[in-house]
DNA sequence: CAGTATCCTTTCAGATACTG
DNA sequence: CAGTATCTGAAAGGATACTG
């Protein structure tokens, strides 16, 4: 694919949000923000988790897709994996000091987004009479 | 789909992360993780921008693409379209409150990503040596 | 328990052509 | 300029079965 970008027709003050197609940046945001990513990392955030507890944590992810996600995320060192050569074996996942740092970017984020999910979707959970309102 | 989740066997020190498969924190988190989402709406984090140079700021992305991710982060209420009935057209985007309050806290994020990725990825641009390592 | 391997469906996403 | 519509190939992702 042939990608054609002319930075001389980019707004200067737009520029800071400019990121080649291939940098180690959009890689590194590509992972992730990768569809379990962000979760995973969250997940692993107060505690180490065994393999079976972070499945459980995570609803609705695959082996799969734990399996994938978790051997992305170490390669990238943000999880460090800790096997134990017991019967039945014992795997305990857990954030590697890079990836704390990164948890802690992400923990802002997320906390925004959980508290105004429910108005911005447009359904919240429980809708209430606003002060003032009355439901009679 | 079944999803069989028992909350009673994750850890509780664990529970903070947990989030349902289909509640609203996810959908929203899916539209800002989506491949686009965080790269658009940092490129509208210092200013409006029209469609082209939106399109511009982004290398890679497809008109089709950059097309979807805004009507997603429209109907969240991240994102303002102004449009213009001039010949020829002529369409503004713009964050909206909300939109800074969450690009807010994508800066941090995209600011440790951008600093760290290099290493991260193994492939740093500029390989320097470290201070006392000599190159000879 | 902690995974892999395989198959298969669904979704994503690019290219292209077209419109007001 | 600012899009939409359609097609198609690629990739993601789920279900299932199997292994050390």
């Amino acid at each position: 694919m042939k990608i054609s970008f002319d930075v001389s027709r980019v707004r200067p003050g737009a520029v800071a949000g400019v990121y080649p197609a291939k940098c180690a940046t959009r890689t590194v945001l590509d992972h992730v923000t990768s569809k379990w990513g962000v979760l995973v990392l969250l997940a692993l955030q107060q505690d180490s988790l065994r393999w079976g507890e972070l499945r459980r944590s995570i609803e609705g992810i695959s082996e799969k897709m734990l399996a994938s996600t978790l051997r992305t995320l170490e390669s990238d060192g943000f999880v460090n994996r800790e096997a134990q050569a017991t019967i039945p074996p014992r795997v305990d996942y857990e954030l590697t000091a890079r990836g704390h740092q990164l948890a802690d970017r992400l923990v802002p984020l997320m906390d925004w987004i959980a508290d105004n999910a429910d108005e911005i979707t447009g359904a919240p959970a429980f809708p209430l009479a606003k002060a003032g309102e009355s439901s009679f």
